[in-house]
DNA sequence: CATTCAATGTTGTCAGTGTCAATATAGAAA
DNA sequence: TTTCTATATTGACACTGACAACATTGAATG
């Protein structure tokens, strides 16, 4: 089920996950996947759910061969190539209105990968003071937003893919070195 | 029609806003508004547009009483305040696939945003020799995903309202510092 | 004033959707 | 062999966007 609906959505967006799209790839029933998920939410919650274990997984493998003084870095570079790499899984991994907020297993994976991410800001060199929480945020922040806005189309006409990637790194030096 | 329309997001969200639901609200057939747009999408971005031109009035009426070396932070104040106090419009404007993005009006009522931004910012001082679109972009981002995750309720349950507020004026500080 | 005709509204229909109810089937447990 | 739980199926309902056919209205024109 989960499978057939990751398709879908790499295919044509969360607007195409559909309880009755699901059921026909599976070759099954219109009203088969009911007996796994009581309604739409629910299914796009558990796919939502499997998407970012799979983006954990991209992180512990970007760390496990980053430098250590770029561990903060490397996080976020991981987000920034899942969400451009994969903008369908990215937008629906937000979309509240499509997802079950309330979730408990979704809340858990949210939680993990947020952790993750304060703990590498927070062993950062020259901390002096700073709320690593408030740095945190401000760095998740922008990373999410230059992925929503590229996805949005609204850098699109205004420079090239390359261009784009050198920016990006000057963002992050940017703030980095803030 | 984008009256109705404007009641209908603001109650219920941008998946309330459907044609028929439109045409209920102005007392009229269900195929009455296709006579002004030709479909869901036209209306809707007919909607959007009208949001971004009044964002923008927002925008002035902050940047009249600013002082004159906070006008890029009036600008993301006012982006800000924008976001969280209309959470479904915000979120209308940035919905790739509810809007015709290459819809005229539409995008020039988001290239005169965004030029105005990237003016305030490139009056900065101490901006030696560092290209303003980067920070512009880098600035931006930051804002737009901060209102993202919060409207997505990411941040929700880790801060209340004021040291929310606290932490977004901690945020733009650290930024603009740089 | 009468006619024309473009703008706008109405009714009816179609396929697609989420959801529910009633029913069927299969396979493990007893 | 029987029972019962998990799962699948069929059918229905209300809702949606979209289209077609038709009605109405009102201003411009002769």
């Amino acid at each position: 089920m989960i499978s057939q609906a990751l398709a879908l959505l790499d295919e044509a967006g969360p607007d195409a996950v559909t309880i009755r799209a699901v059921a026909r790839r599976a070759h099954v029933s219109h009203a088969a996947p009911a007996n796994h998920f009581p309604d739409r939410t629910a299914l796009l919650t558990a796919l939502a759910t499997d998407l970012f274990q799979m983006f954990e997984q991209d992180v512990e493998q970007a760390l496990a061969v980053a430098k250590p003084s770029y561990r903060a870095r490397t996080y976020m570079e991981a987000l920034l190539n899942f969400g451009l790499d994969h903008p369908h899984r990215y937008a629906l991994m937000w979309r509240r209105d499509l997802l079950d907020w309330n979730d408990l297993a979704l809340n858990t994976r949210m939680e993990s990968l947020y952790a993750g991410f304060v703990h590498e800001v927070a062993i950062l060199p020259k901390q002096a003071g700073r709320d690593p929480h408030t740095l945190a945020i401000a760095l998740w922040s922008m990373v999410h937003g230059y992925i929503a806005l590229r996805l949005s189309g609204v850098f699109e006409d205004r420079r090239d893919e390359v261009s784009g990637d050198a920016r990006t790194t000057a963002m992050l030096d940017l703030l980095l070195a803030s």
